[in-house]
DNA sequence: TTTACTACCTTGCAAAACAAAGTAGTAAAA
DNA sequence: TTTTACTACTTTGTTTTGCAAGGTAGTAAA
């Protein structure tokens, strides 16, 4: 267990998210997500991606169209459907929820003792084994 | 699938920072968690936490003391260990560039056409169902 | 006609949140 | 004393999801 596992834990819960916002300024197929996540520190591999992808199409917050390409095979473009830009919305909401617990929690806004029974500092009964 | 279950999705990867953020602060037991958590709009029940809790005093992050209540069943204060305190700080900044990405994206930052190939506005081939 | 490349898809695994049920000790009520 | 209620901690099974790895297929260059 490393920290690097905490923190893709951490980025994970915010893949849909990012991937909703980032259909927001336009259509894009599955390379051109991977390449803006990546640019924007959030590492996804395909095999994520696509099964993501199916999934919010299938819960109708995404369309996609096929497009050809130049060189190469043709590629789903995907974009925000309206109720995916909804959807986003709420998210959008979420997210400065999100943002504003962890600044309380960082400014120490916990009632420190609110049923007045902490006198966890004393050291008895010390366990730090296993 | 609804809105919730994605929100609560961004919710869960954060679950363990916050509940070193709050522990930065001085030791607490389980119910304090919880309490605290619900107040920061994070909603957390004990069938998550004390798997958790167990977890992070496995990787050596918190350590514990027991406690006696006047009020029940003694109680298990845990508190932040030194190397907690330093994977406490690997997640601040963590969550750093986590708000940093978000913003990022949501200032439209996506190069829009890397590539020259985008004419996805086309409507050919429109696929929206299942 | 091969070989390389690109794009999409699928499968199996591991981690983790959660619900639900269980254990055990304390204290108040009968 | 015995029963009941309460509190705290634990465990089990389910579901979701990211991810690695492998697979299919079509295009284009060698």
């Amino acid at each position: 267990m490393n920290v690097e596992n905490s923190k893709s834990q951490m980025r994970k819960g915010m893949l849909e998210y990012c991937i909703l916002l980032l259909l927001k300024s336009g259509p894009a197929y599955s390379n051109d997500i991977i390449r803006s996540l990546k640019e924007a520190n959030m590492i996804v591999v395909d095999g994520t991606l696509y099964p993501l992808l199916s999934r919010l199409k299938k819960d109708g917050l995404l369309g996609y169209n096929w497009e050809e390409s130049t060189q190469g095979p043709p590629r789903k473009y995907y974009r925000l459907s309206p109720a995916g830009r909804e959807w986003l919305e709420s998210l959008d909401v979420a997210w400065e929820e999100l943002t504003q617990t962890v600044s309380m929690l960082k400014e120490s806004h916990r009632r420190a003792d609110a049923d007045g029974n902490r006198e966890a500092e004393t050291d008895n009964n010390e366990q730090n084994n296993q």
